[in-house]
DNA sequence: TAATGAATGCAACCGTAGTGCATTTAATGT
DNA sequence: ACATTAAATGCACTACGGTTGCATTCATTA
């Protein structure tokens, strides 16, 4: 048994061989991924299973879904002790508009943010949109 | 000429029927408002002259685009002197959950965030996910 | 090995966003 | 007042990410 096949069924997701391969393809990237990245990585694959696996994986912990302004939803995966919930594990986001990729920035916590009165924070997202170090060296 | 027509033509803007009553539902709603919310609110009106509208709107800085997380475009009227750019009027937009309203909270702006090094911020976008103080009180 | 439930494959549907083009409307100069 | 011209609008259609229903396949286990 694999690691990887250790991690998912320490979260109670079946390994199957689509979702091993996900998940290797995700913990490759250094950066998010949308479905239409893994669909077109896996020319055989079908767009439901991987659309239900990035659920399934989202549903136990395995990855968290970002949302990055460009209404297209990326994909990322969990830190070991991520639980991506209010006041816990927020990192802010990065979206460079030069190469397209969206990057957690898993040091940078968000800041808390104080509200008016009456308002009750359950979940916060930040997201700077503008040019990577990589980008920005050229 | 009203106001809103002096309004209208101050940002470049030929105040139409049309633009001017898109203009008075805009300043009379306390949240920010969506295509479809305009669309339902005038039966008579084209979608398409909507959508062009909240376009001409935005390009002349009379309202701004929400990403509220809902991957609906929300717009809201700028405040005077709002121009919507980086380190100048980046409020944070609070989207409750309960009655699904989006709200400019014009008075708490943004933290400025420190990135890792070569990383150039070009706009932030900080959205709160919760109850809002109408809905809290019930 | 049969029964059972989970995972996958296939085919649709949905809603928002966006575009192309013909038509109407309004501003301008003669 | 009329013709000219550009802007605004109306209509039809497309693009695309997301989502669901249902049949089929696969894997677990009694
Ligand atoms: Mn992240
Ligand atoms: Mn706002
Ligand atoms: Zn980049
Ligand atoms: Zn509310």
């Amino acid at each position: 048994m694999t690691d990887i096949e250790k991690t998912l069924e320490n979260k109670s997701v079946r390994p199957t061989a689509m979702r091993i391969l996900i998940y290797k393809y995700l913990a490759e990237k250094d950066s998010a991924v949308a479905l239409t990245d893994i669909e077109n990585a896996f020319e055989k694959a079908e767009r439901t299973t991987l659309y239900r696996t990035l659920k399934t994986f989202e549903e136990k912990g395995i990855v968290h879904q970002i949302d990055d302004g460009t209404n297209i939803s990326k994909f990322a995966l969990c830190e070991p002790g991520c639980n991506c919930e209010i006041d816990q594990d927020l990192h802010l986001h990065f979206h460079c508009t030069h190469c397209d990729k969206t990057v957690c920035l898993t040091e940078h916590k968000i800041p808390h943010i104080n509200l008016p009165s009456g308002y009750i924070a359950e979940d916060v997202n930040l997201v700077i949109k503008g040019i990577c170090d990589t980008c920005s060296k050229h």
